[in-house]
DNA sequence: AGAATAATTTATTTTTGAATCAAATTATTC
DNA sequence: GAATAATTTGATTCAAAAATAAATTATTCT
């Protein structure tokens, strides 16, 4: 599997999470910034290699080998997150692009091995979830913080945007994962929200909230 | 810089430590396992990009910063051998090629901070000497236990082969970096020596000796 | 339904990086 | 100085990926 083929897979996988009835040609031609011939290009051989169901003007979805592949890249990127956080102690907005090179390192016992030394994590530095060696993760019930109630408390556990510029926003304003969120007040007009976060009010605009999962206590 | 390039950067460092004066197109291609036709491409596109320094038909050698590229391949390699011992548990004689491939990931920031995670060795698990960010080694008066003499004692710093198959019967024998080595025997017929190891006494014939590097206690 | 528009595919070409082959040249050795 | 070995040249091939432009199919809108 090439590096390109492992990319391919991988977006394919992200974007089938939003739009699981079929990714089209032009969204991954988008998220890879080629074009939708050189991807038409690339499906047909997905699919030769049986990583696809691809019909032609229908998009394309993940069989159930390719979707492994996906989760095993997905799991290796995840991983290798954790290792620069908590052991090299790298920021979080920092990880990204470091990761997306070890991601393509080929080697299962190496991975096996650094799962076992992270202490088998569930969750990458961002809040999602980390595949095990069979795909399987653990699933939350998250919702995005423009989706909570007033007056109910929330936890931090994610991130939808995990852009650096994004993250650096969240350490700025000291919104760190785990924290306890109060949703006090939406404002009607544009959706923007005030909430209580380490005994502090703050105001979030709806792009902000839109990119924040969190978990309701009960 | 390719993958491609930092190889043979690579190969061109390590056979010069052996033949100092130039290293040979043929030598480069028998080690890379091609044909000295594409090594002499190849030496073109480095040449131009000033890494070694080529006269057609006299061999190259590298240029300063050929040389500290060499080195940081290098450092990499055996930064991610120790990482993969220590940390993660790998017997020193698997880690030769997920290091083969660890060592291209192209990041600053990320070997320095895994050299200070691993607390900044000076040796990899074979006891090679690993350079520092700026290309600097320690430098040991080793030998080969070949060359030992008779009736004194010595240190097991390190091997010049480190295949697979030879650290393997190393450890069969129980002979582990940093063990003390009597030089008991040498026999005049065939250069097989008689050595006292962890107490006991083992014959090691010439091409073993050859392979290790010891320090003279003094 | 039919036209307009958008999305997608096809067939061909280009690019990049690397390797190869056979022939020619240069170096080395006896 | 001839024979042999090493090296280079120039032209070709390869593989993987991407691009271009034209053709085709799907979708939308009235």
């Amino acid at each position: 599997m090439t590096i390109s083929e492992e990319n391919y897979i991988k977006v394919i996988y992200h974007l089938s999470q939003v739009s699981p009835k079929g990714v089209t040609t032009n969204a991954i031609a988008g998220t890879l910034d080629t074009k939708a011939s050189s991807v038409t290009d690339m499906l047909k051989k997905l699919a030769d290699k049986n990583w696809v169901s691809y019909q032609k003007y229908q998009g394309v979805s993940l069989t159930e080998s390719g979707l492994l592949k996906a989760k095993m890249v997905v799991r290796k990127h995840r991983l290798w997150e954790v290792f620069l956080v908590e052991k090299l102690g790298f920021a979080w907005d920092e990880v990204h692009d470091i990761a997306e090179e070890l991601e393509h390192i080929q080697s299962d016992a190496l991975i096996g091995r650094l799962d076992e030394f992270l202490g088998y994590p569930s969750f990458d530095p961002h809040g999602d979830p980390i595949p095990n060696a069979k795909g399987e993760m653990v699933k939350e019930e998250r919702i995005l913080l423009s989706e909570a109630q007033r007056n109910h408390t929330y936890r931090f556990i994610g991130v939808k945007d995990s852009s650096p510029g994004f993250l650096q926003y969240l350490d700025k304003q000291k919104i760190a994962l785990g924290a306890p969120i109060e949703l006090l007040e939406i404002e009607p007009f544009d959706h923007s929200i005030c909430i209580r976060i380490n005994e502090q009010e703050l105001v979030l605009s709806q792009k902000i909230a839109d990119n924040l999962y969190v978990l309701k206590y009960v």
